[in-house]
DNA sequence: GAATAGTAATTCGCTAGGCTAATTAGCAGC
DNA sequence: GCTGCTAATTAGCCTAGCGAATTACTATTC
């Protein structure tokens, strides 16, 4: 699927893109958490991410040591382009698959979530 | 899992080793075919395993432009090293799940394989 | 209230691993 | 024996990971 990616955003910075889209606003730690990557590592994709406009960083009222960043209407338009060629991409891989095969894969998507949610505890 | 990969050996390096043991001696334009990757990623990752001793390279008698390589007894002993440890990190990562839901990531496993498979030709 | 310790973010330099384009060497067909 | 094809490599560029060091701010402790 990787293969897939948009040519002009690698996947790291899409999926730190998504993150910060789908858990809402957040500090770069956090987004450092969330995707299981070092500080340094989210600092360098949000300053990618932030020079093609497509999030934002605002000041923390309470701690000036953080900002807040959060997806501009740019990004969240690039996540749902993204995610319609991710769908098509998936649809055709999907259709020679049986109803049960794809039921197995769904199950198994459950697990591996489960697992690796756990795994970050 | 690639967490878990050898400080030594980066996860591409690992791969392109265990093919070459599996898939017997190649030239690096198979292994690029096999890896999925370009023949001059394939030379260099080829270059990293031979410096460290992990695999050898012999000339095609038949075509002068091509080599063929093999993994050396160093490449088989790591291989089988870190197969070891592979499988203890699943162990642990699987102890907790049921018996079925083992079953059901096994499944998994098959279909993904058999639709990667296709995807290469 | 000032020194100290801790934490957030960043910058720097390194590594792995992917790519394309260009080059070199050997093979095959006419 | 040219011409074109293919194998391999080299060179240069990119993303993306890391750790170490720096800076700015917060919190604690005396």
């Amino acid at each position: 699927m990787r293969q897939e990616a948009n040519p002009e955003l690698g996947p790291a910075s899409l999926s730190a893109l998504a993150s910060i889209d789908r858990h809402g606003p957040l500090t770069p730690s956090e987004l450092a958490k969330a995707e299981h990557i070092q500080r340094p590592t989210a600092t360098r994709l949000l300053a990618g991410l932030s020079d093609k406009g497509l999030v934002t960083r605002a000041a923390d009222p309470t701690d000036g040591r953080c900002s807040i960043v959060s997806t501009t209407p740019e990004g969240k338009a690039m996540l749902k382009h993204l995610r319609g060629r991710k769908n098509a991409y998936l649809a055709k891989r999907m259709k020679d698959l049986s109803d049960d095969d794809v039921a197995a894969l769904e199950r198994a998507a459950e697990i591996l979530e489960r697992v690796l949610e756990e795994d970050s505890r």
